[in-house]
DNA sequence: AGAAACGTATGACAATTATCATATTTTTTT
DNA sequence: AAAAAAATATGATAATTGTCATACGTTTCT
């Protein structure tokens, strides 16, 4: 079993805070775990033990909205901390975690957690930096379901899945997702999801295979997120 | 000049996990500031050098959306605190905080606020557990914003008034909005909202009296917002 | 291989919502 | 108190988006 210091977490989350001494002592009681694409990590009231590390593989955050749909709010990957709010806030969680991927975690107890939290200022500085980045894309991300349009909405969930997976080599988007998953992602229904996709396709601005999806021009995408069409 | 020991704020936000020495330092380099209705607070992209303490009134938290339009957040009223986010994790604030009415609030400057956060394990959790509350409801509110339709969003925004404002003697939900920013709230044109405030005053949900507002059945509200209509 | 199940796609239509024009009312200013 | 400005209200219409029906293609299962 590989030790924590050597993790490639370590240097993007939080944990990069944690001294050496601290680190060890994780390594011992964490646990590792393989995700099969579609398990499901966490439920929506579930009570975290602890908080996942992604060491591979990604997961979707999802809500079930009141009229029965599952919202995307947003994705973990590699290197990313899972589960970081409810621990430290000791609540239950309000979003289910499911795999879009096969995944290798790492699981750390509660208590590893809560005692650098108490015990090292600079970890807990880190964390709840972690914790208002996410708050402030989260009022972002409501502000743009307010305001946009569902084609703008679209835009934007191209670029955020562009930002988060990368590309491959043909310079598709590195994940392959369901229409019905990505209207989620938009909040529309998922016919109307495809009808949009082929247009932006038929206008060049993105390419279209099967489940993949390039962005033919950032540009065009970032501008219909912005309204300018 | 009063003592933060006294205050109520304290009795209601992170700061009542501060000790006595903590509190008298505050109080010592608090600044109380009477700030008008209409007047701003800070600005988007602002730096704080501080947190805010409501001591009375209350103030909307506002971003200027792509399309141009001002969307209301979420309000802070008397006994919150304003600004913990960007003081803590040292960056500029997303959004626009602006006074609904009248305020009394109180400056901490930042030092205070991170010797406490880095000394006292006990606030910083209390701290955390409030930016985690908020990342909740921001979440919540996102999956909302993109799930239901204006008339479920109207209802929603009119039982979070309900909830942060309350009612005066008459029933009515005690703060004046105008359509403007209610419609900034929901997420829709200022006539779409006027209309559906119209169709839910003819239903006999809602009572309007000017910019006074009535909710005359909070269940029919509730049903409205969860899509039973 | 064939059937069943599912995901994707498209048409037709209805419902929702935005926009523009124009009253009407309220508030502010002079 | 009258005039001007701003906020509220309503009608007409267009644009957006959702829903239902149906067809087609893929995957899965036996």
């Amino acid at each position: 079993m590989s030790k924590c210091e050597q993790c490639i977490i370590r240097k993007f989350s939080s944990l990069r805070a944690l001294n050496k001494e601290e680190l060890i002592k994780i390594s011992g009681c964490k646990v590792s775990r393989v995700v099969k694409k579609g398990d499901i990590l966490f439920e929506e009231g579930d009570h975290l033990k602890g908080v996942f590390c992604i060491r591979e593989g990604a997961c979707k955050l999802t809500k079930l909205s009141p009229n029965g749909k599952n919202h995307i709010v947003k994705f973990i990957t590699k290197g990313d901390l899972l589960g970081q709010r409810s621990v430290i806030s000791d609540e239950s969680v309000n979003l289910s975690a499911v795999a879009v991927n096969d995944m290798e975690v790492c699981f750390i107890p509660r208590e590893e957690i809560m005692t650098s939290f108490k015990g090292n200022p600079d970890f807990s500085v880190e964390v709840v930096r972690d914790i208002c980045y996410d708050l402030k894309n989260s009022d972002d991300g409501a502000v743009n379901m307010a305001q946009k349009n569902v084609k703008q909405r679209l835009a934007d969930s191209l670029l955020y899945l562009h930002d988060t997976f990368g590309e491959d080599v043909d310079g598709f988007i590195k994940v392959q997702l369901s229409r019905e998953e990505i209207a989620g992602m938009v909040g529309t229904a998922t016919e109307s999801l495809i009808r949009m996709l082929s247009e932006f396709s038929k206008k060049g601005l993105i390419e279209v295979k099967g489940k993949r999806i390039k962005i033919t021009s950032i540009l065009k995408i970032q501008n219909v997120s912005d309204g300018i069409m």
